[in-house]
DNA sequence: CAGTTCGTTGAATGACCTTTCAGTCAAAAT
DNA sequence: ATTTTGACTGAAAGGTCATTCAACGAACTG
């Protein structure tokens, strides 16, 4: 008999077929029965875990919204007390495996766009960027007291934040490569850097550690 | 008879009444006969003027992109000699109805987004994004010479591309009301501010006092 | 071992969409 | 006035896809 653990299982393995498929044929071309495929299932299973179509991506966006913010937690925790640090510690996160890897960026992407039509991923995909624009904000008003700079501090830490969005869109229409993915990391430290002279990159500008 | 000019006023028709579509529906939910009826015409139409619906869409991107790299270059000449004017003007263009209208940058974002899956958009887009990145890195390599300041030029320069797509991705979820493409502005003017901190805005948007 | 439960399967269904094409009609040509 | 042309129409064909459901079988129970 399955538990509910092995139910939950089954839904996150279908959920990351999806988000698999939606980065190989984008979101128009997204069928349940590549869904299926993908996760080697028959496609009857896709309805037996979910109510619809509409109800898989729902929560293939909630599993990605989801699993971002946890870990921009984590992130934030063990890089420790210092803003600076902790800036930094997101600008890894937004290029790593974990949260933007090649599949993730599409489907990030693909998300976005579709919530011009679709008002419940605009709402979820509006509630993540207004949590991390409320991160930036904070850690910029705080690095701006460790450094000393004055600056238009929430212009500039909105401006962090659509520089990642924007630099998320350049992965998606070049490909995420780990190389892409540093080269977008350093035009973040580069920003950071004009925008705090003060606040050098604490570790050797590349060093990114695989998590645990 | 139709003239050659009356047909090609019949496809601007169509292509701006399926830019229309996209922005309501989005790219997935764009059909023909939605097309054809935002232009008051029957649907058959469309496959008329049109070999496929693919070519429709691949049409629409190219005149999107066409029309941009046009109004660019349109902003540039109006701008007069100084690179930091030219900096702001291209900024102006970024967020004007006459390019980043609701619209427009809903139809962008459902390109960007399917580019993973469609070769042809992917080739388009990523020449705006190419032709774009090498007009930034003039104009800022440009600006620091004129404004006496050296940093890492082309980062800054892919950061203020990336930029200006995060903030339309941002305008793609929030809406791009007038209000909120002239806040993107400010983002995107205290960017620059920050990295020339010499290079006030020409124009009232901002406070102009050359510090030292 | 028979009975029950429940996850799983894939054929069948029907909604929906693109594309085709035979036909219409008004303007241009004769 | 009559014919010809070609833009335009929309019914119908053909195909794709989400969803349903009856049947299957594996795991558990008594």
């Amino acid at each position: 008999m399955a538990t509910e653990a092995q139910t939950a299982q089954r839904r996150r393995r279908l959920i990351e077929a999806t988000i698999a498929v939606i980065a190989k044929q984008g979101l128009a071309g997204t069928r349940i029965a590549d869904v299926a495929r993908e996760a080697g299932v028959s496609y009857g299973v896709v309805n037996f875990y979910f109510k619809s179509k509409d109800q898989l991506l729902a929560d293939t966006l909630e599993h990605l919204a989801a699993d971002y913010e946890a870990a921009a937690a984590d992130a934030l925790a063990a890089a420790g007390p210092s803003a600076v640090d902790q800036l930094y510690a997101v600008i890894d996160l937004d290029f790593s495996d974990r949260v933007a890897g090649r599949r993730q960026i599409a489907a990030w992407t693909a998300f976005w766009s579709e919530s011009r039509a679709n008002a419940a991923f605009r709402k979820r995909c509006v509630a993540v960027q207004d949590r991390f624009l409320q991160m930036s904000r904070r850690l910029v008003r705080e690095a701006m007291v460790e450094t000393g700079r004055r600056e238009d501090l929430d212009l500039l830490a909105a401006a962090l934040n659509n520089l990642v969005t924007g630099l998320w869109v350049e992965l998606q229409l070049r490909g995420a490569s780990r190389d892409a993915r540093e080269e977008a990391k350093r035009v973040c430290t580069a920003y950071i850097a004009a925008i705090f002279p003060d606040a050098a990159r604490p570790r050797p500008a590349q060093r990114s550690e695989p998590a645990a």
